[in-house]
DNA sequence: GATGAATGAGGCTTCATTCAT
DNA sequence: CATGAATGAAGCCTCATTCAT
């Protein structure tokens, strides 16, 4: 988790972020999520951020070096807790199917909860010519497939899994097919976001993932 | 093949030149493709491609309203291509899982063809922010996802299909899982561009899609 | 003399800069130059010199890659006017009394002529900290200053010059001296500017520098 | 004159702590006057100033009322010290020649003993454009030419100077030719600081306002 | 058709200064 | 006295777009 060490003095107010970090530092934050989620990284204006996170224009560079450090740290963010969530489920109990299952599922329902932040994730993230997969960007990226593909390997030792499948690339696969699901959500094409539309979807990309498409 | 790919208003007054196009107004096309993989929409100047292209910089505007419409044009033109080809396998031989099968094969050859054409509509499309989707960027994306979704539907009816498979969900799943394999692909993540890292790809999908990962 | 080899095609109408150039460069560079002089270099906004030039704010950055270097070219062109003419003199006829005599009624009738670009030469170059010393400022600074040593030392050779002058010195020292009484005037230290004044000063300047102070 | 240097309204209380001034300040004024040396006022930031006195940011403010102040102080300070002793020197024994000598001797050894104070002087004071030639600075300028001056003039009353020499003009030529001079060596182009360079320098400039170059 | 000079709004970034603690 | 977070005006620079030739 983050914890960043650069010993910011909890300011004393509120005690819901533990290792405490400047109010406004965190209200920037969250700002950048939802201005970028809404008009993507070039679109998204410094001053839009500021004015967002009601703070005056140059705090912004107080806390950041400068806008793509601030996306970076969004990212960084962002990324971390999807990554944490992964590993709890690839850590946790029940076989590949399960846990890849429980992956699409806490895929979609973080989506449900805060759309804009998983928007930041898909429509950014890795995605983004050279420049940008830079940094820990690129890093997480690759985590989540590690992670991924860990739970389908030791599906295979296990026999749960096809022999011949290839983790990384079903790694690939799996977090490509929700992603562009999730899109597709994002944009309307896969219908509304009703909890019943939700619902199907989440079982769709379920098994297409465990059970292929063909009949059996 | 694109028999007359987008519906540009021929400007040359006689018909002495059937698929009159000038030669410069390609070379255009061409670098943009080029310059818009490497550096992404935002990141490239119409200067670059003026450059890319060995032409004055105003030409540019003398062919394109501006630089939107370039890279609409670019999009279209490539998707152009891709649907052409969906749309062939789509209405050919076989059945839905060798169609299927045919789609990824195909996606995957055209990448290994064209990488930078590839890397355009995997790095851009359907990714740009709302206020870009705009025009036929966003109706190719959909056309894509429609036919794949017919041939499911076909096939759902041939029975060759699970019967609980809702069409649009695989047809999002599928191009899904294609795209970032090949975003890992051309990221290094999934090994190099071999012909045999390629081929293990490409199995990989198409098994992921078709048959899933559970074992039998 | 500069003719900068950038192949700019002489737009025709006048004939007065032989290796012509763009008319608006031009004007750019002599409303840098004035500007320049009256706020100094960070007083100096990119907007003043477009506006004092009648230009567009983007024009400066056609001809010009950023402020620094828009301020070199200032320099290196007043220099190498400057520089042009003390090599003149010290190739051409005459001692080194005469000669070095040449120096400060030069110096002081540039001055007279064009006082803005003077101001620009004495307030800014070669005092300006380590930063901005680069390039050529520093390469023809140094340029003035051999040459003036050049005129001693030959002097020395000839006899004319105390045997135990130290040519570079004399040559610091005379540029400062000339320096200082030009910022002396420039600042109204020294009486105002009326041609008697002004030659007044010449005189005093010639003297002490051949003759010093010591009454004989 | 400058009795009581400049006129900070002691702010303490008592009178139990005579020269009393705060350690702090003095530290931000040390550390002014370094940090504009390497920098020059326009290229430091007040966050320089206080980082390298090891004192917080607001805190330069609670002393100075703002940069310009803060730049008035340290030169004022530096020519205090300046002019006390060209004033200590016109004011001592000896003739103008052995008086204008030791002027030499001294400017060229305070350079030994603190470069960044001279340059600080010398690449700051009396160069920067009109509006900040406000208070203090000019003044103290001003005085040293004055003092200068009077040197020279006792000296034509005693017919140690040439009865032609404007006084005026021979201070500004002489402490411009001892500008440059130190410049020259600042930048390098005197040869190094070593005693032996600094030496040669020395005699030099001395020689060259006293007898000027003409060989007898 | 073709060229590239000219335009100028928009956005990032810096940094002197203020203020609450 | 001290601190450093907060403010926001100011200026540099980019680059899409226009226009005269």
């Amino acid at each position: 988790m983050p914890a960043e060490p650069n010993g910011r003095p909890s300011p004393s107010p509120s005690f819901t972020v533990p290792e405490s970090e400047p109010e406004k530092r965190r209200a920037i934050l969250h700002a950048a999520v939802k201005v970028f989620a809404e008009k993507g990284y070039h679109g998204c204006r410094i001053a839009d951020v500021a004015k967002q996170a009601g703070v005056a224009y140059g705090l912004v560079y107080h806390y950041f070096q400068n806008k793509e450090e601030l996306l970076e740290s969004v990212f960084a963010e962002q990324w971390t807790i999807f990554i944490t969530s992964l590993r709890a489920i690839s850590e946790g109990p029940g076989g590949a199917p399960e846990q890849l299952a429980g992956v699409c599922r806490f895929a979609i329902d973080v989506f449900r909860t805060a759309p804009a932040a998983v928007r930041v994730l898909l429509l950014e993230v890795a995605r983004t010519p050279n420049a940008f997969r830079a940094g820990s960007t690129r890093q997480t990226f690759e985590d989540a497939v590690a992670i991924v593909a860990g739970i389908v390997r030791r599906g295979k030792e296990r026999g749960e899994v096809r022999p011949d499948a290839d983790p990384v690339v079903v790694a690939a696969g799996l977090l490509g097919a929700l992603e562009l699901t999730l899109t597709g959500m994002v944009v309307g094409l896969l219908g509304g976001t009703s909890e019943e539309d939700i619902e199907r979807v989440k079982k769709g990309v379920v098994d297409l993932v465990l059970g292929g498409v063909a009949a059996r």
